[in-house]
DNA sequence: TTTATTTTGACAATAAGTGTCAAATATAAT
DNA sequence: ATTATATTTGACACTTATTGTCAAAATAAA
């Protein structure tokens, strides 16, 4: 069974489907290729700006991107935790317990 | 109807039911007076070292001080994010079904 | 008021993140 | 096989965050 997509597979995914090269995304960027290569390869992250402007130059549903971005960072900082599943949950208790206080 | 408590808020609690001073346990954490009364007060973040020595300091069971962090670390990386709750979510998932199929 | 504790803010050192560039590698076309 | 184009890699530089020290200011206790 395949695991879920990471962010860099779906942006070269999407962007090979549109037979965009490295180069012309990353000029659109304004960054060079070797920083986007490095991010379809999940070598780097990218920051929130370049997921909004690769969502539009791609046609990706922004809002879906961003989710996809935020979880894999969040991810990325309980990956080498034991507890983190426990964390995980305890963190949307308080969100819950703090909107409900708030709002 | 009060929120949940920070790790600050915790620590500082337990110290003072132990009686000892900021400068006390800095010592024992080898730090400076300054930076643990600048965590306590969620100015700055301790290290993960340092909460498993506090869990040890101020007697706290261990695992509860850690979860506790990490759910803050986390909420700290959606904190400005309208989309955060959907990313926990995601994230929940995601690790649910890496699990699935890698154990 | 004197003494002890805590807080604040300026600063320094280090680590992490973000980028450029050029050379190496891989892919595709002649 | 050669050439041309695209991608990857790694060394480096620049910037921003993080983590700490120190000393002075503020607060609390004797």
């Amino acid at each position: 069974m395949k695991e879920s997509k990471t962010t860099g597979e779906i942006l070269r995914e999407e962007r090979e489907k549109k037979g965009l090269l490295l180069r012309q995304v990353a000029a659109m960027l304004d960054i060079d290729t070797a920083i986007l290569s490095k991010i379809e390869r999940s070598e780097r992250k990218a920051s929130k700006e370049q997921i909004i402007k690769l969502a539009e130059i791609l046609e990706l549903d922004e809002e879906d991107l961003i989710v996809q971005f935020l979880s894999e960072k969040i991810l990325y900082e309980i990956k080498d935790e034991e507890l983190g599943s426990k964390a995980l949950k305890a963190a949307e208790q308080k969100m819950k317990y703090n909107n409900k206080n708030n709002s």
